[in-house]
DNA sequence: AAAAAGCTTTGACGTTGGTCAAAAAGAAAA
DNA sequence: TTTTCTTTTTGACCAACGTCAAAGCTTTTT
C-alpha cells in the first residue's frame, strides 16, 4: 500500500496510529465513467479520493444532472452517509480514472474520530461541503437562468471564452439553445460584444448587476 | 448568566473550562420577527440558539422565501460563516421570540475547537445541516411541483389536513393556485377524495409513486 | 340567520425555459 | 480551397408555473 501519510487527513498521526489506519484501509482503482456509488446505496466505508475527478450528482425530473459536488484528490467523499448512517444521497461517477481509499468506518469512528487533528480536518471538509451546497441552491433555485449565466461569465471569464458553449450550458444545467439566447440578450444590452469568433465583455458592472 | 452547562454542546466541559466559556459568551434576547443576521453580514460570533424558532432563508428572483433551515433550540447556527470566515449565506429571522448565546469565535477556536467532545458535536451539527440542504435541493430542484406536493402529503398527512392550503403552499414554495390545481389532479387520479370540507387520502401508494 | 371577512378554486393569460428541426457559422480534413 | 463535420443560432412550438381577477365556499362576527 502506498504511503498513506501523504493524505493530508493523516499527516499528523503517529507511526503506530498510521499502521492501525492502514490495517483498516483498502485502496481501489476506478476507470473513467465508473460509478463509485449510486444514490440510495448503503455506505460501508469512509471514502477518501486520492486520484482522479469524481462528480456527485442527482438527476432531476427531466433527466438533467444536478451536480452537487466535483471532487479533486485529497477529499473525503460523502462522509455524512457514514456519520448519519444513511444511504448515499446522490450518485458518484468518475470523470477520469481514479483511485480511492476505503476505510472501515466503524473502526475509524472508534479509534480516530476523536483525534483532534482528524476531527478538525473533518470539520473543514464538512463546512466546505455546506458552502458548496449553498452555492448549488443559490445558482439553481435563487437565480434565474440569465442571472446564472451572468454570474458564470463574471466569475469565470476565461472558461467562458475557452470552453465550448454547449459545455458551459451543461455546467449550468441549461440547454445550449437557452444559453445562446441569453448571450444574444447580453449582446443587446451592450454587455457582450462579438469579436471575431468569440465574445468580449464590455460591461462587467452590467453583468454583475444581473445577479446581485 | 444562566447555567451554560445545560447546552448539550458543553455538557462534557470541566468546571474551569466552563468558566472560560462563560467569559467569552453573551446571551441576547430577540423578539418574534426580528432578524438575527442578514445574508451578507459578517460573522463575528459563534451562535447557539437556546430558545425560540429561527428560520434561515434566501429570497429567490421572484421574492419567494427559500427556507434553508428551521432551527429549534440547542443548535449551532451557521457555524460555517465562522469556520470559513465568510459572510452569512442567508438571512436568519425569528419565527417566535428567542434567545441566543453569542460566543467570541476567535477565542472559541483557540481554546475549544480541538476539544474532542466539542468537535464531535460540531461534526454532528454540520452533517445534520448537509442532510437538510440536500433535502432542500431534492425538493426544490429535483422534484416537479406535483412530486413535491405528493411527497408533502405522504410525509405530513396531518399537516396537510390541518393547515390552511395557502400555508402549505408557502412551505413548498408554490402558489396556492398551483397547489389547488395539483390537488385537483390528485383527485382525478383517485388518490385524494373530498370529504366534507377536507380531503381524505385513499391511495397512499399512488402518492408515493409520484415522487419516487 | 344574515352579513362580512377570509380562503380556495377557476379561468384567462404571461413568462421562462425546454424540445425539435433546420439554417448558419466555424473548424478540421481532404 | 473545397468538402465535411461539428457547433451555434434561430424559429416554431410546448409544458410548467406564476399572476391577476372573479367566482365559490367557509368561517366568523354581529
Amino acid at each position: 500500500m502506498e504511503n498513506i501519510r501523504n493524505f493530508y487527513l493523516f499527516k499528523n498521526l503517529k507511526e503506530n496510529q498510521l499502521q492501525e489506519l492502514k490495517s483498516i484501509s483498502v485502496i481501489k482503482e476506478y476507470k473513467k465513467g465508473s460509478i463509485l456509488f449510486y444514490e440510495g446505496d448503503k455506505a460501508k466505508s469512509l471514502i477518501l479520493l486520492i486520484a482522479g475527478i469524481l462528480q456527485i450528482y442527482k438527476t432531476d425530473h427531466r433527466g438533467n444532472k444536478i451536480v452537487l459536488h466535483t471532487f479533486y484528490p485529497q477529499e473525503l467523499i460523502a462522509e455524512i452517509a457514514n456519520f448519519e448512517n444513511m444511504p448515499y444521497p446522490a450518485t458518484a461517477e468518475f470523470m477520469t480514472s481514479g483511485k480511492v481509499v476505503h476505510i472501515d468506518y466503524k473502526k475509524f469512528e472508534e479509534k480516530f474520530l476523536k483525534n483532534p487533528e482528524i476531527s478538525f480536518t473533518i470539520i473543514k471538509s464538512l463546512s466546505n461541503k455546506i458552502k458548496y451546497l449553498e452555492n448549488v441552491i443559490t445558482n439553481d433555485i435563487v437565480l434565474s437562468s440569465t442571472a446564472r449565466v451572468a454570474k458564470f461569465i463574471y466569475k469565470h471569464e476565461d472558461e467562458f471564452l475557452k470552453l465550448k458553449k454547449n459545455e458551459i450550458a451543461t455546467i449550468m444545467n441549461i440547454t445550449p439553445e437557452t444559453l445562446s439566447r441569453i448571450i444574444g440578450k447580453l449582446k443587446k444590452l451592450k454587455i457582450l460584444e462579438k469579436e471575431r469568433n468569440n465574445y468580449k465583455i464590455i460591461n462587467r458592472e452590467g453583468l454583475r448587476s444581473l445577479f446581485e
